[in-house]
DNA sequence: CGGTTTTTTGACAGTGTTCAAGTCCCGTGG
DNA sequence: CCACGGGACTTGAACACTGTCAAAAAACCG
């Protein structure tokens, strides 16, 4: 018997959902995604969808899949800088002709859509608040990694991916699609990976989360906010 | 025999300078940018320019002294996410009525005056590049943070600020200004102010700087940057 | 089934923190 | 002019957290 279909694979009703539910979207800028839609591009997993220093074509929506920004240091050691889910945007940089500074890889089969270049105020308007997201969740990330512990950071990591992934409808009840190894989030908390299954570990043992098969269920979210100071991001 | 002035005082010319090194600024958002320097304002160190939760009035522009964006984490301790520079922007969001989601300090006495509400498309484009070196500058702390060792964030982070500093013209030769406590780099770095006066004296006895009364001297900085790793920032 | 990737475990080394005390520097007030 | 006081910097020893290395167990994939 194999595993049921993790990802829910709707054809971007969910990543206009989000866009919708952080920005209000007319129907000029509903018509406009609607016909992106149409040309859905499907990247496999593993695959860099913006390289450090290309040029960026078009800003793309992220239809479904996760992808991650991220960089390599010298030694060889890699650090995911930030995730970027369905309803998320890359190379969202507000201006022309502008060169990535990062490199955007697939982490899992990802589909995406090119976002159209503006035309519709509320549309842009989406665009700036999604970019004004993005920011504070690299905050987050720096109080992350520059303050919390390795327990405390795993926590604080699965509630913003909570957040992030309920706000395109995409997480519910604690629970929600988590599609990544362990290596892969030890590489964005700044951990090694031996240390985070100990982490994986002390978290199931105190019941906090539940963790298998890809499928993650947190337990009490209110407690686990308090234990690690953790504040739900509002930008508008 | 009191210390020389540490900072040059120059009504805003540094920071204009900043603005028109990373974009070409035309005779019109010159002139809008002249007005906008006939009204400083000065704040003085330790206070709060932008609040966590408060609504942005406008953007500032900082004409001098540093400030930082900061967030206190539950036990006390407080990460620093970025610096602000002179001629950078301070809530520099991109679209309308944004409330602010971190708080920025004055770390010096801090003159900033209001930016000039768009009007000038080479102004717009100016802030648009600010604000995508700003995102790079984040995502440089993350790999700082997540990836490096404490010697090499130090040097890090030294190497970012002189090529930030002379971007304004405020760093040349290895050399700038740095009115902080290590205290407060320590914070940046995610560090204790007791380790991070072992890295600075260990910096020290290999040559690598030269630190003292707020004056900092980087030793052979093509060296530096090859031992850490470090990348020069470019966005357009 | 066989090879590969991912997770798990153990022992040990190393990096960074904590706590506590001491020093240096500088401005203030006697 | 010097004593005082506070902030910043420095030092040491003990300790905690996280990394390293190596290997085994488990899960996944074709």
């Amino acid at each position: 018997m194999t595993r049921p279909d993790p990802l829910p694979r709707d054809n971007g009703s969910r990543a206009i959902g989000r866009l919708a539910a952080i920005a209000d979207l007319d129907a000029e800028a509903l018509a406009l995604l609607d016909t992106a839609l149409t040309n859905p591009i499907m990247v496999p997993a593993r695959r860099e969808l913006l390289s450090e220093g290309r040029r960026i074509i078009s800003p793309l929506l992220v239809l479904d899949g996760w992808a991650a920004r991220m960089r390599l240091v010298p030694d060889g050691r890699r650090q995911l800088i930030s995730f970027i889910l369905p309803g998320e945007i890359v190379g969202n940089c507000g201006f022309e002709a502008p060169v990535a500074t990062s490199t955007v890889v697939a982490l899992t089969q990802v589909t995406v859509c090119q976002l159209p270049r503006s035309g519709s105020p509320h549309l842009e308007r989406a665009c700036a608040i999604s970019r004004a997201l993005d920011e504070t969740y690299l905050m987050a990330q720096v109080v992350r990694l520059g303050r919390l512990n390795a327990a405390e950071r795993l926590i604080d990591l699965l509630l913003e991916l909570y957040e992030r992934l309920a706000s395109a409808g995409l997480a519910s009840g604690g629970r929600f699609d988590l599609p990544l190894t362990q290596e892969v989030v030890a590489d964005a908390l700044g951990l090694t990976s031996v240390h985070l299954n100990r982490m994986v570990q002390q978290a199931r043992k105190r019941g906090d989360l539940v963790w298998a098969d890809r499928n993650m269920r947190l337990g009490d979210m209110d407690h686990l906010r308090r234990s690690v100071g953790h504040e739900i991001c509002k930008v508008a």
